[in-house]
DNA sequence: GTTGAACCATTGGATGTCCTAGTATATTGC
DNA sequence: GCAATATACTAGGACATCCAATGGTTCAAC
């Protein structure tokens, strides 16, 4: 982005809770800025490398989501319930990947209230691809060093777990 | 916010990877995953609590920044280098402040290229008030153990520094 | 001084997210 | 079997974010 600041402005955030007696929530309130911030970061990353494949995060979500089910297809519902977004977030996705060629939307056969989204042939090709790009542009280095990996995995699963996000021990 | 999945959705994507040929990038991709759920966990969060006050997170930023500065006035382009976000954020966020009341632009006495944004007495008081509900309803119990708060915070700091966002040691 | 580069804020366009209905289909209870 | 409740998807609206382009203003070089 622009010019890198002198000084950190979450720590900078963090003095003035501080300074203005909030001090027991302090920390916290830096955490939780901080991953804001850094969600940010990362998903202009994902962003910039998926662009060359017409894709943004969310419909590539979409894609590898349904690049791992059996038949390349499932219900929207259950799409909505892994990503973990509305529905709605799904209808929109599936619009643009249908406009796209990418998925296609078929009847559920039993159920009338279901629509399957399923991977067409060109889907599950560029799915392939755009996951290749990620992994070697992305994820192959994070900015994050091999031990602090492990230790935001884990802290991020239990705080999921806490949220309700999955039941777990 | 549905009921809890049995299983955590991203250990799955992270086994999903590990049994593509994609080990190596498995975990990383999962730290990553799991920042971009919980910052949609935690601005859930927010936003609710937030509510009340007819404030969203993105004005209630620029709200609590002015309220930290000097003469609760800061010129357009600070704002957004502080708050990181591009600049037609911060028009955006103060077109919908100043129709609320909350804060007022004002030219800059030397600059005629710079606006200046202004806490206006009402911007002030819900600044206090809408702070004290998030300090109260989602900063005190972050659902982060205390020493994993340190951990976050300093992971984070290592990881926006690397980014780019500051310099620093 | 003039002129051109740099900077600031705004507008318009594209996306994504959520929420609140509204429609259609299933399932449950009596 | 029929009514009441639950579930699945979609339509429309409110917000936020970014990018590209526009109109002013300032600054620096000549």
């Amino acid at each position: 982005m622009g010019t890198p600041l002198s000084r950190d402005p979450i720590a900078d955030a963090r003095r003035n809770w501080e300074e203005h007696g909030w001090a027991d929530v302090a920390a916290s309130m830096a955490a939780i800025t901080a991953i804001m911030r850094t969600q940010q970061i990362l998903l202009a990353r994902i962003e910039l490398t998926l662009k060359p494949f017409g894709l943004t995060f969310a419909r590539y979500e979409l894609l590898a989501l349904l690049s791992f089910a059996r038949n390349g297809s499932l219900p929207m519902k259950k799409a909505s319930t892994l990503l973990q977004v509305h529905p709605t977030s799904i209808t929109n996705a599936v619009d643009r990947l249908q406009d796209a060629g990418l998925v296609r939307r078929s009847p559920h056969p039993t159920d009338g209230r279901t629509t399957l989204v399923e991977l067409t042939a060109e889907g599950r090709t560029l799915a392939k691809r755009s996951t290749a790009a990620l992994n070697t542009g992305v994820f192959s280095d994070p900015g994050f060093e091999p031990d602090d990996i492990d230790q935001l995995i884990r802290i991020l699963r239990d705080f999921r777990r806490n949220a309700g996000d999955f039941l777990g021990s």
